[in-house]
DNA sequence: GTGAAAGCGCTAACAA
DNA sequence: TTGTTAGCGCTTTCAC
């Protein structure tokens, strides 16, 4: 309570007011090695009393450790990544790491830079959404000589490890079931987004599946910014104004999906019958709507889950194997806008 | 690109690859002091050759300056805080400071524990949510000597300052709105929260109001978990279920009330006629509902802005006055769904 | 414009 | 069980 200067208390601090040296007293901050009840007692009064933080900076130089693990997403907007992350806090939170987010807007050459960024604390390790990064990127993360996770896609070679699903299989899997189910004339509605290249491999994974079957999209419609629900509508209502024969739409995400069906509903359409939908992500939302859109679960708080713990378990043993690519398989959810 | 030894790179490697001594190599890489241009271009080229990225740990330690605002929410599940993040990211984008984000889950403890954990990277300052928190916590924000700004609340004493907007006000005004318009029968829905204290206050205020006019609240209903849309549309019928003579229901978010919105246009009620509606937060999503629920923004990202702005500004200078309370004031959006 | 010395606050390693 | 010594990799300060 001697606020008297504004100096950060250090551990010499605690070690005068409690009368042990800094070494033990440090040993018991840590709760490292024997210390007796007696000077563990003494020390955590003074500590408490002094009001003292440890000084982890100058911790984790002396111990050449750093228990943060950088977490690099590109957005917090898109409810996707909060549920990585808390698949990502889940695992770690059992562990002494902890996890630190950086974000990359979709952008590569700001990736770049948050990677440096966290890469100059000396993490324990490194999860990264996607597995398309710069060229300097992919060599710091190589040269860090830290584990590294690339989630949410496997379609491609990771740096060190990567875990998620492969979206060209999801986006064939998706054309496959709208043909078994019968429809003709798809339209496809996406983001603007050239840089999320996990939209573009569903695309290119579902337009290669259609032209297996000699099938081609009618019709496309791309947004950017906005109400993703309100694009949805929006954009739908464009495509079939354009296309009025389209059976089918595929959309890139849930969130647009769900502004799609909210739309054909109040058109009084007939859905499934006379026109489908189908989304991407199975986002908790839909839940809440009148109709349950048709959609994949992508796996978010598993991949969350699944990365943290390789990461751990490299923290722990270095040297231990472990698996390069570890892909979970979504299943589509048919709901009430694809037929069987 | 000699990837032989596992040893992170130091200042060190640079000067000997660039026969430049380390004061200067490090001169040239925070582009601090004046060096020939021949000298920083020797050191650049080693530096970028060899890969080397700076140990922000050391340098933290030797300049006692860490270059970090430490930002701790109650979660990011909610859109609420993630644009709260945007508006602080924007602003700190154009400093040196960067943001750390801390998520508590709205549990005192853990708050605490989080704060404890970032102060031990003695940040330059600390953006908070809310203005509850633990005596221990108060004690070491006050103790370490940084800029503390709690945020999204004003409703009490910060320990620095704060930026917010007042909750309770908040739920008056909406009261004397909903009065104004003639309902008479009111019923409440909101979460099973005790420690959201905001929406708290929020239905203090709300309550308090109607009293002033001798008006109590109907019924009430309480959710935790699960998708909000869907809890909105499963209390919205429970309460109407339970009491039927119902003309108006307030929400204590958006979410739950773009359920109940959903549902009970379902079942063909005459909005706001009949029965009116309100919610509260102004979420991008209602945008893309089939009506406009009403409600009130809480100014999220401009509360992010601002405080950001003051620690930047406190770092800067530490010296200068600062308004120790920043008000904003929520306006109520009508929408569709409540008469004027 | 450049370099040498000292030390930031802590912990590893060793000694007592 | 406790203490001493020597750095961790960088920046500050001061000298050249």
């Amino acid at each position: 309570m001697a606020d008297t200067d504004p100096r950060p208390l250090t551990l010499r601090d605690v070690s005068e007011a409690s009368g042990v040296s800094e070494m033990t007293v440090s040993r018991v901050l840590r709760n490292r090695g024997d210390v007796s009840e007696a000077t563990r007692a003494k020390v955590l009064e003074a500590a408490k009393a002094l009001g003292y933080v440890p000084n982890k900076i100058a911790g984790a130089l002396a111990s050449q450790r750093v228990n943060l693990v950088a977490v690099i997403i590109p957005s917090m907007r898109n409810m996707v990544f909060p549920e990585v992350m808390a698949g990502i806090a889940s695992v770690l939170e059992d562990t002494e790491l902890q996890p630190v987010v950086g974000i990359t807007d979709y952008m590569p050459e700001k990736e770049e830079r948050v990677l440096y960024e966290m890469l100059s604390w000396r993490p324990s390790g490194v999860i990264i959404a996607g597995l398309e990064h710069t060229e300097a990127a992919k060599a710091m993360m190589k040269a860090s000589g830290i584990p590294v996770v690339e989630i949410m896609d496997i379609d491609g070679t990771p740096v060190d490890c990567a875990v998620g699903i492969s979206h060209r299989r999801a986006g064939r899997e998706m054309a496959k079931a709208i043909l078994r189910a019968g429809y003709q004339k798809i339209g496809f509605l996406g983001t603007k987004m050239p840089l999320d290249h996990r939209a573009r491999k569903r695309f290119e994974g579902f337009t290669e599946a259609l032209a297996k079957s000699g099938v081609e999209v009618v019709d496309q419609e791309f947004y950017s910014g906005g109400s993703a629900l309100k694009k949805g509508r929006e954009m739908t209502q464009a495509i079939l104004e354009r296309e009025p024969e389209i059976d089918f739409l595929y959309y890139s995400n849930d969130m647009i999906g769900a502004g799609g069906l909210l739309y054909l509903m109040e058109q009084g359409r007939d859905i499934p019958g006379e026109i489908g939908l189908a989304g991407f992500n199975g986002v908790e939302l839909l839940q809440g709507l009148p109709r349950q859109l048709a959609t994949m679960d992508a796996h978010r708080a598993e991949i969350g889950r699944k990365a943290a713990q390789i990461i751990a378990a490299r923290v722990e043993n270095p040297d231990a194997d472990y698996e390069r690519i570890v892909e979970l398989t979504p299943k589509i959810a048919y709901g009430d806008t694809l037929r069987r």
